[in-house]
RNA sequence: GGGGGCGUAGCUCAAUUGGUUAGAGUCCCAGACUGUCGAUCUGGUUGUUGCGGGUUCGAGUCCCGUCGCUCCCGCCA
């Protein structure tokens, strides 16, 4: 017999009556009756209830066992009576009767209740992330992730493309997020860098004729986090194409997708082709460039209405290049005062001036502003936002990029509150035409709005002859649920047009042959027209294992501030590595008072 | 770098307008119990209320500072 299991914890049925099993696993809850003992063993498979009886041996040592320690057993397979089945579990009709016991680790008392819902502090959680790993949730959503991952490379694969590595220990990228730096040891005072993507060489694999890559790229990026983005480093399907249009791009990409989410979940789903949304349609609509389509809340721009209204307020803004927002919300009338209330403090706590709002109810348009509205202008606000009777128009007004920040943030909070996200759907929608350029107010300069190596639209004419803020680029994000799965381009792949963009952004040809020297070189010696995107792979588990946070689809996450609490890093190093790497520590000013060094206060 | 939330037993949480000895469940320890499946029952241990200071006759509660975790802004070509 094997020495630890001849079935999983999971496979025992009725049909293995009277066999004689061993089965190994952790004591996952134990039951003890003083005369009779039960414990649910697990492993990786599932759980099967063990029973002990007292005239056995080993009776005493079982009462003793803590939960999580690891056992074999060994025994006869009971078929349980009627009464005593469990119907939860797939294992539920029988049981192991125990012949033979042997402790195989004997687990401390636990820092973290494993059996139920409480999952703890998150810190105590990272610290022995092996112990959470082991709760159903967490080891499923893993094994989803590997069953992801393993789709999409069939997925990849049967659409012609072939799997790369690229890597790890590369340059640093002038453009873009902070590097994580790896000190040279032979080359003193040089850094490698960790690649924030493979980018540039999933371009130069297409210039070297592979036609179609991709990779589960690891990508590097010293920045913070969020609930939806992991520090340090995260997963992408990378994705490059040669002798493409933007829609075979987009056809290859909504197969994939549309494909992973349609086999690992059965919430309903947006067919392919997804909806396609101008960059700027997104602002006005929705507030934002990642849409949660979910919410039926469709912002209207009332600019033009209110330039020509008597309601000061409003109409200077537009007159000084602001805009008007209408936020439009069906069935909301009979809210109480105090809901409208809050939502103007909340508004105000997120950076506006004020909200504005018109209720159409019993037959008359009411709301703080109604009494500055002629009722031909209420009727056409009526119209525009197709409210009637009952419903709720709110009004940012502010210069645009702020309107459509705090308008996109109440669409979201509206779509909360009360409860409008459509449930158990993915709404997926392409944002594309973004713009090339934009203009960056700190530094009073154009500059590149995406990746700079993005093709404009109109190519080489449109750089001579369009107003730089007007040129778009074939450039676009793929977005699901609100949350931003990708960003993508057809690449710049011509050395003149490259020049010509990064002119205009304010670099000069030497700096661009330094900074992109290999990239540049490349396209002077035959590049192919190419694009492509990067769906992260992270983000996609989280949706699919329907979690709003990305820790918990990632086996060994670090926590917010970029430190793995398990395996303590990042870690000081001894003075002889930093010797070999030519590294001199200079750290950063201590902190000014030690606590109790207060002087304390006289008298009494 | 900035803003919000949280911090009470190993874990999950409670503690009235500031009021006397900070409680409950769970875990742990001891005992009882032959059909449970979150077993049950009895008893017991467990606290620098994150830390430091202040106000007060009295602080878990109020104030200031600080630390930790988290969410958001900045940032993420």
């Amino acid at each position: 017999m094997h020495p630890y299991r001849t079935h999983t914890c999971g496979d025992l049925r009725p049909e293995q009556k009277d066999q004689t099993v061993r089965l190994s696993g952790w004591v996952f809850r134990k039951r003890d009756h003083g005369q009779l003992i039960f414990i649910d063993l697990r492993d990786h498979y599932g759980v099967t209830q063990v029973v002990f009886h007292p005239d056995r041996p080993f009776f005493d040592e079982v009462q003793k066992i803590r939960l999580e320690s690891v056992i074999t057993v060994t025994g006869q397979v009971a078929a349980r009576s009627l009464e005593t089945v469990n119907p939860d579990l797939p294992t539920g009709a029988v049981e192991l009767v125990v012949d033979a016991y042997e402790v195989i680790s004997l687990a401390d008392p636990l820092p973290l209740h494993l059996a139920g819902e409480d999952e703890g502090p998150e810190d105590i959680r990272l610290k022995y992330r092996f112990l959470d790993l082991r709760r159903e949730r967490l080891h499923r959503n893993l094994i989803l992730r590997s069953d992801i991952i393993a789709s999409l490379r069939r997925r990849m694969l049967e659409q012609n493309f072939r799997e790369f590595q690229t890597p790890i220990l590369t340059s640093s990228s002038p453009e873009g997020a902070r590097d994580y730096l790896v000190p040279s040891r032979v080359h003193p005072g040089k850094f490698y860098a960790l690649p924030q993507a493979p980018q540039q060489f999933k371009q130069l694999l297409m210039i070297a004729g592979f036609d179609r890559y991709f990779q589960i790229a690891p990508c590097f990026r010293d920045e913070d986090a969020r609930a939806d983005r992991s520090p340090g480093e995260f997963y992408q399907l990378d994705i490059e194409m040669s002798y493409v249009t933007q829609d075979d791009i987009f056809n290859v990409v909504e197969q994939v997708i549309y494909g992973v989410f349609k086999e690992f979940s059965n919430w309903k789903l947006d067919p392919a082709p997804f909806v396609r949304i101008p960059y700027r349609e997104a602002m006005e609509k929705y507030g934002s460039d990642k849409p949660d389509l979910r919410i039926p809340i469709e912002m209207r721009d009332v600019s033009a209405l209110f330039k020509e209204s008597k309601f000061n307020a409003f109409r200077s803004v537009v007159e000084k290049g602001g805009v008007v927002r209408a936020i439009p919300v069906k069935a909301i009338s009979d809210k109480p005062r105090s809901f409208f209330d809050k939502l103007v403090e909340y508004a105000q706590s997120i950076g506006s001036k004020g909200l504005a709002y018109l209720v159409w109810s019993e037959g008359a348009v009411k709301g703080p502003i109604a009494k500055f509205m002629a009722p031909d202008e209420l009727a056409r606000l009526a119209t525009m936002c197709g409210v009637g009777e009952g419903d709720v128009i709110f009004f940012v007004a502010d210069a645009a990029k702020s309107a459509n920040r705090i308008g996109g943030d109440l669409r979201s909070k509206l779509g909360r509150d009360l409860d409008l996200i459509a449930k158990e759907v993915y709404r997926f929608c392409w944002i594309v035409d973004f713009p090339m350029f934009e203009f960056d107010e700190e530094s009073q300069a154009i500059i590149f709005s995406h990746n700079p190596f993005s093709m404009p639209q109109g190519g080489m004419q449109a750089l001579l002859e369009k107003d730089p803020l007007d040129i778009l680029a074939y450039q676009y994000d793929i977005v699901c649920n609100g949350c931003e799965l990708s960003s993508g381009a057809i690449r710049n792949h011509s050395p003149e047009i490259m020049y010509k963009a990064f002119e205009m952004a304010g670099y000069g040809q030497d700096e661009v042959d330094r900074r992109f020297g290999a990239m540049i070189n490349a396209f002077k010696l035959g590049a192919p027209p190419h694009g492509g995107l990067a769906p992260g792979v992270d983000r996609m588990v989280m949706l699919l294992a329907n979690e709003t946070n990305i820790r918990e689809v990632i086996a060994f996450p670090m926590n917010q501030k970029a430190q793995d609490l398990m395996m303590n890093a990042p870690a000081t190093v001894t003075e002889k590595q930093l010797r070999e790497l030519h590294i001199a520590i200079k750290l950063p000013p201590a902190r000014a008072v030690e606590p109790g060094t207060t002087p304390a206060p006289a008298g009494g």
